[in-house]
RNA sequence: GCCCAGGUGGCGAAAGGGUAGACGCGGCGGACUUAAAAUCCGCUCCCCGCAAGGGGGUGUGGGUUCGAAUCCCUCCCUGGGCACCA
């Protein structure tokens, strides 16, 4: 062989050019779990991080929107335990639900049979990402371990009365077959099967997630929430503050003799020239009159008849009808006549509307139709007597409003609820949107409600040591409209603990979001069996310091858990105010321009792109696509990307540095690669921190670039290149956890890698000691010239105005200002 | 109708008021190869120009500023949420 000089591009490369990603795969994913790398300990001295995602629904098999969820987040607690954090990293299946009992009505699987069989696919599926997972604290929310505390919760509410009973209309799903509460029924419609919800009166249980809507409106304890939650929830909570006044009624001779309607608009109190009572309302039978009685019981009966959607519809015509009563306008005695109509609520407010048509657009409406007076009380600017062509709901001057005539309607609505507080007609009171949140369900596969009904006793709470309820295996499953368990005689029938009389079950299961509502504290002890979770082990972890999820559950989940906390403070059981400090919200990843759903059959599968080329590609493609919280369309276009960049890291790692130290080492050349690395380090620990995923590669990749140019340019050092290889190796090994390990262990570095802490970055070495220094004339670029990163203010100036390039354009111009920002430009205004 | 997010190359996207298009995909050209794949190198917003260079350009129209993708106003479009809540 002939000495040949070694030229750059001959320099020795890794022979092995690509990996094997399965072999990989398998052989750290069974290293990590046989050395339980990944467990996490309640005893650990250093600072302790709870990341939590939203646990999954066992549906059956992982989608890749599931891995859009999963793996950034498993990336982003990896890089805190890089950070030096104790990291909780829990996972769980959201267990209990419909689809299990729709599977075992159609295909005769049992629920309990089919969510188990889901739940171990998905396990597997959720392990080949090679997440950080502890296994051993999985929870299953349809285990009796688990929803046992349900039951006992439950109880604890029940003691306090914000668990109660009562009748009342309820969403009714006749697809489901079951009833939905307020935050499950989407444009009148079931959120889980688009069915047309109707409206069902039965008994209920409820949770009174009421009592603390004021306090679920103060956001003060999330550190960092999306703006968007915060205004969905607020939204959804709806607060109005306004007056409730009564209206005289005592010429009837009822029971009542006011009735008391909810207004925001107390400034048009004299404008009233009705009142709307809802077709639901118990006073209704009472304030018809016989001649109006056939009319009256027709159109309730229509309302009562008529699907949500229709009555819901705003672009529907206003109905109504008179009852025959008359209700006395306390503040000017004018006697208005009450009618009914469907555009009332029931349920907002008392159920009781005052009608001013000529400031609210749908008074107006309805007073148009029949003929009611429209009477001007707040003059619109500039307003001279002419009829309103809709109503004026802005604001303006109290006119027609007795002593208040004049009057701003701000100042208006101040002086006229202090006087109807003054004469006790009524006072401020703030109303709320939210309802009650209504928990019980006619299905089997949920936590048994765990209450009995005695002839003698009533109602009674099943006594805590006799818990868990447990769910009977054998029951039918009947799409009846009733719970299953209903006709399970054995669970139905037992003795009153009370009397010792034959007493019934309670048949209704609970609300799935129920379970949602505290899984967090259960991970901090998965298999504590003296409560719901231990509060030593509760104490350390809580609360949830980083929490990602889709934003679909913005007033469900994400309130209900909201209010728990609350609830569960209240009794004493845990501390803070708030269960999720932080919240991201990832996107959605779209196929076909649509939401992967079986039923569209657009479902993606992470398996095959897993096992061709490897959790890291997917991992890394998911991360790279494009902000996380943004989603985006599926496309497998650019995978090959990653494969390809991760095969060149790859290499740029295995290659044999101590070829390096025969040549000379050049000082730019060895500086440039140092400062390309700890910038860096810098760029992507920025990054990671605030989710950045894509940017944080991006910066990765430009320093492949740069290693692998820098190597062919030579004069490199091997200390250096080594430190930056080394880098790289840690910077990457949240996101592609597998490659980096393997990587790590070939060059000689003991394991494991994720246990390292994150690189350091010297903010001295990530300098830039030249720069480039644009220059412009009036703001448009002229020339860019390389100047010392160091230079001085006034030989900037000047270097720019002598550019060749910048010359031609201060001839014979008035140089009126030069614009100097250190670092970046020059910019010269002529004039 | 109201509230929120967004609109940038052929595509996914980047840009903390200061070089628009980093990074990647795709495409084009080249090296290696008998050939292909893989890999590596180069080019790749549009228009005029041989070039140097010039002009245009971040949904629309205006404004603020020495300077705007970025801040303000108008309108259009897309996605999400709420929707007879008095």
């Amino acid at each position: 062989m002939s000495q040949e000089e070694v030229t750059p591009d001959a320099r020795p490369r890794t022979p092995e050019r690509r990996y094997d990603p399965q072999e990989l795969d398998a052989k750290w994913q069974a290293r990590w779990d046989a050395d339980k790398l990944y467990q996490v300990r309640d005893d650990d001295p250093r600072p302790k991080w709870y990341e939590l995602t939203m646990y999954p629904y066992p549906s059956g098999d992982l989608h890749i929107g599931h891995w859009y969820a999963m793996a950034p987040s498993d990336a982003h607690a990896r890089f805190r335990r890089m950070q030096g954090y104790n990291v909780l990293h829990p996972m769980g299946f959201d267990a209990f639900g419909l689809p299990a009992e729709n599977a075992a009505i159609r295909r005769g699987i049992h629920p309990y049979q089919w969510t188990m069989s889901n739940i171990e696919n998905m396990r597997r599926q959720l392990s080949s990402m090679g997440p950080v997972y502890d296994w051993d604290r999985e929870i299953i929310c349809a285990l009796p371990e688990y929803y046992r505390w349900n039951q006992w919760i439950f109880l604890q509410l029940y003691k306090t009365g914000l668990a109660y009973r009562a009748n009342a209309p309820a969403n009714w799903c006749p697809s489901c077959q079951t009833v939905l509460a307020n935050e499950q029924v989407v444009d009148a419609k079931c959120e889980r099967c688009d069915s047309a919800v109707s409206r069902r009166d039965l008994e209920q249980w409820f949770f009174g997630i009421t009592r603390y809507a004021e306090e679920l409106l103060d956001f003060s304890g999330l550190l960092d929430w999306p703006e968007r939650i915060k205004t969905m929830q607020t939204n959804w909570i709806g607060r109005s503050e306004g007056v409730e006044i009564s209206f005289d009624i005592s010429e009837y001779g009822l029971d009542e003799s006011e009735i008391r309607t909810f207004t925001t608009r107390i400034d048009t109190i004299y404008g009233v020239t009705f009142v709307v009572i809802a077709p639901e309302h118990p006073l209704v039978d009472r304030l018809t009159t016989a001649d109006r009685r056939a009319e009256v019981d027709a159109y309730v009966e229509q309302a009562r008849r008529q699907s949500e959607v229709e009555r819901l519809s705003t672009e529907r015509e206003k109905s109504g009808v008179f009852t025959g009563s008359y209700a006395v306008n306390r503040l000017n005695g004018d006697r208005v006549p009450i009618f009914v109509a469907d555009y009332v609520l029931l349920t907002y407010g008392t159920g009781i509307v005052m009608g001013v048509p000529a400031h609210d657009q749908r008074d107006f409406e309805f007073a148009k139709k029949y003929g009611l007076d429209v009477r001007v009380v707040i003059a619109p600017d500039g307003w001279n007597g002419e009829t309103l062509q809709e109503a004026h709901v802005e604001d303006g001057t109290q006119v027609n409003s007795g002593p208040f005539d004049g009057l701003p309607v701000a100042e208006g609505k101040e002086r006229i609820a202090d006087h109807v507080e003054a004469n006790g007609w009524g006072s401020r009171t703030v109303s709320y949107r939210l309802r009650d949140w209504l928990i019980s369900r006619q299905r089997y596969w949920g936590t048994p409600i765990p209450m009995l009904y005695c002839e003698t006793c009533g109602v009674v709470p099943v006594a805590e040591e006799d818990l868990p309820v447990l769910l009977p295996e054998d029951a039918q499953f009947r799409p009846t409209g009733e719970s299953p368990l209903k006709y399970h005689e054995e669970f139905l029938n037992v003795d009153c603990p009370g009397c010792d009389a034959s007493a019934q079950r309670e048949t209704d299961t609970m609300d799935t979001f129920v379970d949602s509502s505290w899984y967090h504290l259960r991970y901090a002890s998965p298999r504590y069996d003296q409560g719901p979770f231990d509060p030593e082990a509760a104490r350390g972890w809580l609360p949830v310091n980083q929490y990602t999820g889709g934003a679909e559950h913005a007033v469900m989940h994400l309130m209900y858990a909201r209010f728990f906390n609350k609830a569960l403070r209240d009794l004493g059981l845990v501390e803070y105010d708030e269960p999720y400090l932080r919240l991201f919200n990832q996107g959605t990843i779209i196929a076909d321009r649509q939401k992967m759903s079986k039923s569209r059959g657009n479902v993606i599968t992470p398996d095959p792109y897993v096992s061709e080329l490897g959790a890291d590609v997917v991992r890394t493609y998911l991360m790279f696509l494009g902000p996380w919280d943004q989603g985006g369309e599926w496309s497998d276009a650019g995978i090959n990307g990653m494969a390809r960049w991760l095969n060149r890291v790859w290499d740029i790692a295995q290659r044999d540095a101590s070829t390096l130290d025969a040549q000379t080492a050049d000082d730019e050349a060895v500086r440039s690669l140092a400062r390309m690395a700890h910038k860096t380090v810098r760029k992507v620990e920025d990054d990671m921190e605030r989710f950045k995923f894509n940017t944080a590669l991006a910066a990765m990749m430009e320093l492949t670039n740069h290693m692998g140019r820098a190597w062919d340019d030579g004069g490199l050092d091997s200390a250096e290149w080594r430190d930056a290889v080394e880098k790289l190796l840690l910077l990457l090994a949240p996101i592609a956890p597998h490659v980096t390990e393997e990587l790590w262990e070939r060059s000689g570095r003991p394991y494991s890698i994720h246990n390292q802490p994150l690189p350091q970055w010297d903010e001295e070495l990530a300098r830039d000691e030249e720069i480039t220094l644009v220059v412009q004339v009036n703001g448009r670029v002229r020339d860019r010239i390389q100047v010392a990163a160091s230079i001085a203010e006034e030989e900037a100036k000047q270097l720019a105005m002598e550019s060749g390039r910048v010359q031609p354009y201060l001839e014979g111009a008035q140089i009126r200002q030069v614009i100097y920002v250190p670092g970046r430009l020059v910019n010269v205004v002529v004039g």
